[in-house]
RNA sequence: GCCCGGGUGGUGGAAUUGGUAGACACAGCAGACUUAAAAUCUGCCGACUAUUGCAGUCGUGCCGGUUCAAUUCCGGCUCCGGGCACCA
């Protein structure tokens, strides 16, 4: 039909059949086997972005991939609509969120649509619309009557000029971004979800989950960060105020009898209560103030203490330690105290060599590692020394004997802990969903009950400044309930809120009767696939996790784990670094799809890497995926003005019929393997081209059977690519004269008659080095194996004048003759 | 600082369970076609040594180890990246 390829009419064509005939819409059908392959949700930024490219990329090619396998595969796609961005855009450009975020939803629409995307748009969600958030609202409510959730005072980042809360992202070398100014740590009051509750479930359940990557779990792990240890309390010396006592926790009890002096943190209860009388202290307190609250900031800041003065006894000699207050103590984590062991805790010791406080070693190594208490903290477990009746237990023994000692004396308890602390979801924004709690005239709060929700954002609003507009607005919060008064929580969710629980509502997005629609979210999930970036590993996919166990537990759901199988796709980087508009190496794929099409830009974003490591972008590469598409297309019209096949006869054909015939099952095998198992793209891509470079070299077009071997070649060609690029596949398989569907041909089997070789070749070392590499009857036995090689000129050459040690030969393989 | 990854030709990458390092591409070079260019097609393409030809030595970030055999496993380093709870 067409001599050239034509990108455009081709793609068009291809994009027209399929919203015509609702291609990608499906439905449950208890009758099939589903599959759910999801990809994480974008946030409306503007425009797409070559991550989304890839991202989207490798979740059509594993979904069209699955329909292919016969499976009613469900494909959604929508948008986390809520976040910061958009308030700073409306500040920027003068515009409501709600007006941008939907003019960025529409166009980032388009451009997925471009690029041939198999997404069931029906099913199209977007989280700032108040029927997806008021069942986030309706189950938070639920939440605090099951007490799960709770209010408690927790720190921000503070602007004292905006007079606002910062995000972590908006505080510069501890500056505010827009008025400049030092932040400060403040504590407001805060709701939390109690995901410690669930911290052993979502701990255990981790090994319910072969197919995710191990680093993922691996980092899930620390960061929920199980430990036994001990929690022991110190008494004071002396009474502060109403304070006799404080508690630390510890994993290292062994090293007990090494602590030198005691810290507390700036915010802890006794530390405020010394700094009243204290001026130096509570200068001290107010320096620690002007800090950012993330941890990375506060590991990477110069440790600082001072001491208060007071004492407290050592739990088990009763001698006085002293008390100090560090600023890398944190109130927020355990008990705002920890004791301090400088001879085996590095930053411990980092803060006794700076303040000259006293380093007593405890433990001796027994590994025979290298230990210079003068030089360095020394962290290894061993042997207990200078400990007094504990001297010579090793770490378990001297665990159980001084927790045991402790607990006699009622100083001390064994205590799992764990790192992961609840989930604070308050935030001070206003592009967000609404806390559902009424604040009450005498105190205290309720949830909103259930014919109030939802509690709507008013979208129409003006943006001039830093203020929420609905804390700006009195109006806004004043409600009533009962005929009283009462006034709205202004806070609104954290966004992580709204993408813990989308792969459920896509199951049945415009359910009105509640939050899930339980057959058809029993039907669809687990989500089978879940691909997304790989910076997600922790925070999204924990609180994921979380949720979904919350809505198991609320009977919404019946599975534990809410993705069977999980991908993470690495960056794409331009020259080195990630592409970003600040550094000004982004590649806008509006204009990549405009130059070479839809399906060039999806084959080089597959070819270019494997999907979880980071990709190099390449003008060329790109210009090299569009040379092989054209070379394919002008193949497969070559192969059909040469003539009519005959119907493929596969056991006569001569050698060069059966070597093509061959490559092209042996690519089948490999293929599907990738597609299914590896999911290394990449390689599958280079696998048909090379079954594409040997078509072009060995096919007899001049005879009916040569072209029967080369149209089985090539439609397996195009079948095997169609995931890839579905538009030239869709044209090409008709063009082939087929009148079904690409989309749903059945991936072809592989014939194993036709993978069978008489001979193999077989590579011979000596002493592990290649000399020499000979064909061999396929499956030649080990003994004969070994004399053929050891028959080879060559290899005579190298044996001559030393001596035969032995021979290992790897059937089919390998032979490799050590001698010297 | 802590947790998790990664480092292979000029470039992106391949080598799937410890068994031929460099598949498949990109770039480059040479040639064919062309008045010419583009496109297309063919060949070469890790470094060094040798060369008429056959060939040899080295080589997967660095140092060391295990093994008949290591890009792959182990120990130590180094550089780069992701995350660190209010960016999403």
């Amino acid at each position: 039909m067409q001599e050239h390829y034509h990108h455009a009419d081709v793609e068009a064509k291809a994009q027209r059949y399929w919203d015509e005939h609702q291609s990608f819409a499906v439905r449950e059908d208890t009758s099939r086997e589903k599959f759910y392959c999801l990809a994480m949700f974008p946030y409306p930024s503007g425009k797409l972005h070559m991550g989304h490219v890839r991202n989207y990329t490798i979740s059509d090619v594993i979904a069209r991939y699955q329909r292919m396998q016969g499976k009613n595969v469900l494909h959604p796609m929508g948008w986390d609509a809520f976040g910061l961005p958009a308030e700073n855009a409306a500040i920027n450009n003068n515009t409501a969120p709600a007006k941008w975020t939907y003019a960025n939803i529409e166009y980032m629409k388009g451009q997925l649509a471009q690029l041939g995307f198999g997404f069931d748009w029906s099913r199209e969600l977007a989280t700032c619309k108040s029927d997806y958030y008021r069942w986030e609202q309706w189950f938070f409510t639920r939440l605090y009557e099951k007490g799960l959730v709770y209010k408690k005072m927790a720190t921000v980042n503070w602007d004292p000029v905006d007079q606002t809360v910062l995000a972590n992202e908006q505080v510069i070398d501890g500056r505010g971004w827009r008025s400049g100014s030092l932040v400060e740590r403040k504590a407001i009051p805060q709701w939390f979800i109690k995901i410690t509750d669930y911290a052993e479930e979502l701990l255990h359940d981790l090994d319910k989950l072969p197919h995710w990557p191990e680093q993922v779990k691996t980092m899930q792990r620390n960061w929920i960060g199980k430990s036994q240890g001990v929690q022991i309390r110190f008494d004071l010396a002396k009474k502060a105020g109403q304070y006799t006592a404080f508690d630390v926790y510890t994993t290292r009890p062994d090293t007990l009898m090494g602590v030198t002096y005691v810290s507390l943190a700036a915010e802890h209860p006794i530390t405020a209560h010394l700094a009243e009388s204290n001026p130096a202290l509570a200068a001290f307190v107010a320096e620690c103030k002007t800090q950012s609250v993330a941890e990375a900031d506060m590991a990477a800041m110069a440790k600082k203490g001072m001491d208060t003065g007071i004492k407290a006894l050592h739990p088990i000699t009763g001698e006085e330690v002293p008390v100090w207050v560090a600023n890398y103590v944190l109130m927020d984590y355990g008990s705002g105290a920890v004791m301090a062991v400088p001879a085996h805790d590095e930053r411990d010791y980092e803060f006794a060599r700076q303040y000259q406080l006293p380093v007593t070693q405890v433990i001796a190594p027994t590994q025979g590692e290298p230990c210079d208490i003068n030089k360095a903290a020394f962290v290894s477990k061993g042997v207990l020394i200078n400990s007094g009746e504990f001297d010579g237990l090793d770490f378990n023994a001297a665990f159980d004997a001084i927790a045991q000692t402790l607990k006699a004396a009622g100083r001390g308890e064994v205590k799992i802990n764990y790192r992961l602390r609840d989930w604070g979801v308050s935030r001070q924004r206003y592009w967000g969903t609404p806390i559902p709690m009424f604040n009450l005239p005498e105190g205290g709060e309720i949830p909103v009950p259930a014919h109030k929700l939802p509690v709507l954002l008013p979208e129409d609003v003006i943006m001039d400044g830093v203020q929420s507009p609905i804390k700006a607005d009195p109006e806004w919060r004043q409600d009533e309930l009962d005929g009283k008064p009462v006034e709205r929580e202004t806070d609104t969710f954290d966004t992580f809120m709204e993408s813990s629980w989308y792969y459920a509502r896509y199951t049945c997005p415009n359910f009105a009767e509640g939050m899930l629609d339980k057959d058809a979210a029993n039907y669809w999930l687990p989500v089978d696939q879940y691909v997304g970036g790989i910076e997600h590993a922790i925070l999204h996919l924990l609180y994921a996790r979380f949720f979904h166990k919350l809505m198991r537990d609320e009977g919404l759901v019946d599975c534990d784990e809410p993705f069977e199988r999980l991908l993470c796709q690495g960056m794409v980087l331009k020259d080195g670094t990630k592409m970003s508009k600040s550094k000004g190496n982004t590649v806008d794929p509006a204009e990549l799809i405009e130059q070479y099409g839809a399906d060039t830009v999806r084959l080089f974003s597959m070819f270019a890497a494997p999907p979880e490591q980071s990709m190099e972008w390449s003008d060329s590469g790109v210009e090299g995926a569009n040379r092989f598409l054209r070379r394919l297309w002008k193949t497969v019209h070559a192969h059909l003005a040469a003539g009519t096949p005959d119907k493929l006869d596969a056991d006569n054909l001569d050698d060069a019929g059966r070597d093509l015939r061959r490559k092209t099952h042996e690519t089948l095998a490999k293929v599907a393997d990738d597609y299914g198992r590896r999911q290394t793209f990449n390689t599958a891509i280079a696998a048909v081209m090379e079954l594409m470079n040997d078509v072009g070299k060995l096919t007899d077009r001049a005879t009916a059977e040569g072209l029967a071997v080369e149209r089985e070649a090539l439609e397996a060609a195009v079948l095997m690519l169609a995931p890839i690029v579905p538009h030239i596949s869709h044209e090409l398989w008709q063009s082939l004269g087929h009148s079904n569907l690409v989309l749903d041909v059945p991936f072809p089997t592989v014939d194993e008659s036709a993978l069978k070789r008489s001979t193999i070749e077989v590579v011979i070392q000596v002493n592990g080095k290649v000399r020499d590499k000979i064909q061999a009857p396929v499956d030649t036995d080990r003994e004969q194996m070994q004399a053929l090689a050891l028959a080879q000129p060559n290899i005579q050459r190298y044996l001559e004048g030393i001596n035969l040690r032995k021979v290992i030969v790897i059937p089919n393989k390998l032979v490799n003759i050590v001698a010297n």
